[in-house]
DNA sequence: TTGAATGTTCTCCTTTTGTTCTCTATTATT
DNA sequence: AATAATAGAGAACAAAAGGAGAACATTCAA
């Protein structure tokens, strides 16, 4: 069980040796972490090597190496840090105005559902075949909007919605090889719209 | 069996311990049940702990450790209905094989981090501007993983690996208007590997 | 080689937290 | 009416956690 001290020290190391690629001096850790005196920090680390969550090499400078595996199992948050954007050929971009992701907040609504996508309708736009979005329930929706559409009260389908005059629905499909369609509104039934999507690698 | 104040102390206890990763202190439950004495809570506490729906480490701050059946129907578990597939173009498969999809295993563990990713280069994979991709902390990769790596401990660049013979790395841009490099090892430091991807449409 | 930066080990201090009390009030039950 | 169960306030104390900083040892680069 680590306290929040140890745990923001932990995450700032790892952040640290992510943006930097070495891990960071006593005094780095204390300035990221708002602290005056390095004697405190040198507290932690030797607390956090004790639960065997990174390793110390004596004296050494920049000398703590994480133990990823450790790390692996420990108690879990909701909550990823957010370290910064990524572009190709750029060092990793610092983000200041926001630190966490909280998928609480990005997906677990009570009226959102999660969806699997099978096919390739919506390649184009993001959304591959095997992906998870995530439903926000409602029967209306905007144009441009990505949605769960019922058509004829059956056939689910998942497209980008738009709104033609005279009482006509088009549902358009991502992908170069399939061709839009207007239906009657009457015949389509909004299901929710897509507010998210995920996909994991593993 | 629970009185209802012990009830509202285990709900906010599990409420905070999925949100933070943490359990929380006294003063933090007295608060969140808008109760001002830490005494109260602790009497609560006990009580629960004779129960067995939880246990105290004892003078341990933040030392309250539930018990697994207390987790057991909880509906604030990081889990989120997975109601079926939805065939773009086929009739929708039923949506009664009601999966959940539980965010823990998906992405929430704590080598993960979050990396907002800007530029194109990924595109093809279905990364796209703008999108949040989830790493795995680490320091090796296989062969089709898509890595975080550091050029020269300077450039951070998100391409697909693959490890070449005399010791050479190639780097592969998911786009068909950019071309993969290939790098000395040595130059080639991962950060990590891509074991997920979101993306809010909010 | 030398000096600044860094790691290490201390002691001392403050604040926060857990723990144990006592006291009071309300409500339901016998 | 008496009793027990539940609920809450708050004081007092001990222990843990958080922090400052001095003093010394060690690295490492100029």
């Amino acid at each position: 069980m680590l306290t929040p001290s140890e745990t923001k020290t932990l995450k700032f190391i790892q952040k640290y040796c992510i943006e930097k690629g070495c891990s960071p001096t006593l005094t780095e850790i204390a300035d990221g972490i708002g602290i005056k005196s390095r004697g405190v920090i040198h507290r932690y680390l030797k607390s956090l090597e004790s639960k065997k969550l990174l390793s110390i090499v004596s004296n050494r400078k920049r000398g703590i190496c994480l133990n990823l595996e450790a790390y692996e199992n420990q108690s879990i948050a909701p909550i990823i840090p957010l370290l910064g954007r990524i572009a190709a050929g750029q060092p990793i971009e610092a983000i200041e105005d926001r630190h966490e992701i909280n998928l609480a907040d990005f997906i677990m609504n009570p009226d959102r559902f999660a969806l699997q996508v099978t096919g390739e309708s919506m390649m184009d736009a993001g959304i591959l075949d095997g992906d998870t979005v995530i439903i926000k329930h409602q029967n209306t929706a905007n144009n441009g909007d990505i949605v769960v559409a019922l058509i004829d009260g059956i056939e689910a389908t998942l497209k980008r919605f738009k709104k033609l005059p005279k009482g006509m629905i088009l549902l358009i499909p991502e992908n170069k090889s399939m061709e839009a369609i207007a239906y009657e509104a009457e015949r389509i039934q909004i299901q929710g719209v897509v507010v998210g999507q995920l996909r994991s690698y593993q």
